[in-house]
DNA sequence: TTATTAAATCAATTCACTTGACTTATTAGT
DNA sequence: ACTAATAAGTCAAGTGAATTGATTTAATAA
């Protein structure tokens, strides 16, 4: 179809690409530092007083940002700060796990309004989406119960699944949901709920929330190792979430050898680091309603079985990190995941000390070279309704650019 | 200093922002696709007719494109191509290596019009700087003798050196070029050539050079392998090089344990794969003159311990093709080098076949998973002149915005 | 009390892209 | 050979968001 003209150029802009971006660094500014004034704004993005005026009027009419009072704070006129909006704008999240879909609405500040799950039959795709599509319905009637007018400031519908995307049988497991993937989701989810729908892996989203609401608030090079069933990375490079050229970047679990002593039929780094390789360990059913409080639990029993695995996937993190960090160079790197909090934070731990590599620096940032971040089962569900807003507020390239 | 005012923004943008990169992509258009009528451009970058026009028109005044033979191609009226005019714009590059100083002008098309080397004196950076910009100074005028209007179209000067940048004593040993890094070196030839200085390391360099005029011309998504004295990646991402938070992204060379039967104690990457353990293979001396043709000749001849070395080497590269496939989902991964061509042409038969990696889809691009990319002592000063010229005429993000 | 400083606005201007009508040059079809 | 259709490209007026420069407002310092 493009094989009569195949053209490669990108795309043009014009005042209105200009005038969005001024828009978006408005409300990221106003996200990153709390509250500021007109002329705070001005100085700090480089546009004019008389600029920034106009633009915030205009977010203050479109109901996103409100002025507070006025602060006296030396000779001069007092300032007028700004703030944004919680009830400006929704958006839904929704994570299609193995064996659970959850769904999160969050609004623009990323207040959790509403929270719910389902779990998922076992037939598939075709009956899993009627499950989620009632899921949906009954959360934004929820929705509509606490904020009446939130309907209409639902900006989009972001969904979190397991990757990686497109390829069908690298590994013929079942740690991937081949079917699920086939299956024309987006299209039926985006009819039924009548939203713009966005797709993104378990760990891009919770780098999404990272940055919404997390760890990763304010920086603009962070790379969050997701821990969930399985593993992977988000990676925000330049203050957005990369995805690669096939949506696919970040699937460290992929990578194979990495400790000293692997054999050379060592498996994919996600079969030994992962909710799924501790349940195989601990013989704990995955689709268990209760499992993160089984989790908990036996970590804190302890045991030599589970210390053990503990520190054979703290050492491979310990590599992976020093991989990351020797490619990425990023300010911090933020273990996160869908798994238990006392799991999160005893990995951090045993992380430590951290190898040598280039984030060894004299001055180091405020940020840690590794630090927790969120931990809890809802985390990809609630970074994948932080993606509609990100994509909605957040500053981008592609954002100035016109749509061909 | 910015302790009174830490507010974190990012900048806005204006008309002349957007008039920037819609020039940026014009050229940028033209590089990628050969010579395209203005109709082309518009349909191409989804601007107006008449917007594509008038900047054509301008960069026609400004000598960056011209026109070409009209064609006829159906109905209509025929169609007037442009291309660009490669003595729009010249600019230098500058490789700083540890026992060589290599210089080359490139014009805007990514033409070698001048390639000078130099020994560099033993006593460090302060007598080293002399050299250098004797250096420059000689090139410069060999490029007034053969383009006398060229000086007054240099766009700057880049300079490649081994990185890592900033790091004074990760591992305390010659391989880094610590005084060099210590000192105020930009400053100094800034000042001396009169132009605008950027410093890359080698790797960066040379995948510049890969998307000017090499295999990662037109991609936005590549990683360039580098593999000469010591060994490093550039990260092509969205378009753009990818520098981190500190420009040091892509130190692959500093990865620790990789392949299976690596012991406890193994030592960074760039130990095994790099010339530099090649020379210490074959008890070369780095700063041979005749090294390349010296390597080039052992490869020819053969013999169990080269072989064996390559075998190795290509081992630890797989593993690392692997991860950064799994890492970045690009649409390519190059290897290249200040290597000579056979040394990089036969490691990339050795790593085939590739391990198993997401990149291993069914439909795959035009290009390979990998592929080998320029090998030549002068591709880090290649790209070092590159960059100029990408920074100038590339569409970047950066470019858009205000600088405040 | 006055001068100084800073926030914020008013009104006019600028500039690059867009719009819509028009000209020019070629081929397809009768 | 003529006409209609198609496409490239231009002309001239219009648009919209930021800029410019003057002005107003409200505070503190001297």
């Amino acid at each position: 179809m493009d094989g009569i003209r195949s053209i490669r150029a990108k795309s043009g802009t014009n005042l209105g690409g200009a005038s969005a971006h001024n828009r978006r660094i408005m409300i990221d500014a106003l996200r990153v530092n709390g509250a500021l004034s007109r002329a705070d704004l001005a100085r700090a993005t480089g546009l004019t007083p008389q600029a920034v005026s106009n633009i915030i009027e205009e977010l203050a009419r479109d109901g996103l940002v409100r002025s507070q009072a006025s602060v006296r704070k030396g000779r001069g006129q007092p300032a007028t700060p700004y703030r944004l909006v919680p009830e400006g704008a929704f958006a839904i999240g929704l994570q299609i796990d193995r064996h659970v879909t959850r769904t999160v609405i969050v609004n623009l500040v990323g207040d959790v309004l509403v929270k719910m799950e389902a779990k998922l039959p076992p037939g598939g795709p075709a009956q899993g989406v009627v499950v989620i599509l009632d899921l949906i319905r009954k959360a934004r009637e929820a929705l509509t119960a606490q904020a009446p007018e939130a309907e209409k400031r639902l900006v989009g519908l972001g969904v979190a699944m397991p990757g990686p995307f497109g390829i069908n049988t690298l590994y013929d497991d079942p740690w991937m949901m081949t079917a699920w993937q086939n299956f024309p989701l987006m299209n039926r989810i985006a009819e039924g709920a009548g939203l713009e729908v966005a797709l993104q892996n378990d760990a891009a989203a919770a780098a999404t929330a990272e940055r919404l609401l997390g760890a990763a608030h304010g920086l603009d090079h962070a790379i969050c190792i997701y821990f969930g069933y399985g593993l992977g990375a988000g990676l925000i490079l330049n203050g957005e979430l990369y995805g690669g050229a096939h949506a696919n970047a970040g699937e460290i679990g992929m990578i194979l050898a990495l400790v000293p002593g692997d054999g050379p039929d060592v498996e994919p780094l996600e079969h030994y680091a992962s909710m799924a390789a501790l349940c195989k360990l601990l013989d704990f059913d995955p689709s268990e309603p209760e499992l993160f409080a089984m989790i908990t639990d036996a970590i804190l029993r302890g045991g030599p079985r589970l210390e053990q695995w503990m520190d054979s996937v703290a050492e491979r993190l310990r590599r992976t990190v020093q991989i990351l960090e020797s490619i990425f160079d990023p300010q911090t790197i933020i273990l996160c995941g869908g798994a238990p909090r006392v799991l999160i934070d005893r990995l951090v731990e045993k992380i430590e000390p951290l190898l040598p590599s280039i984030a060894e620096r004299s001055r180091r940032y405020p940020e840690a070279r590794l630090q927790a971040g969120l931990a809890d089962p809802w985390s990809a569900a609630l970074g994948a309704a932080a993606e509609p807003i990100a994509r909605t507020f957040d500053p981008r390239f592609s954002a100035i650019l016109k749509t061909v």
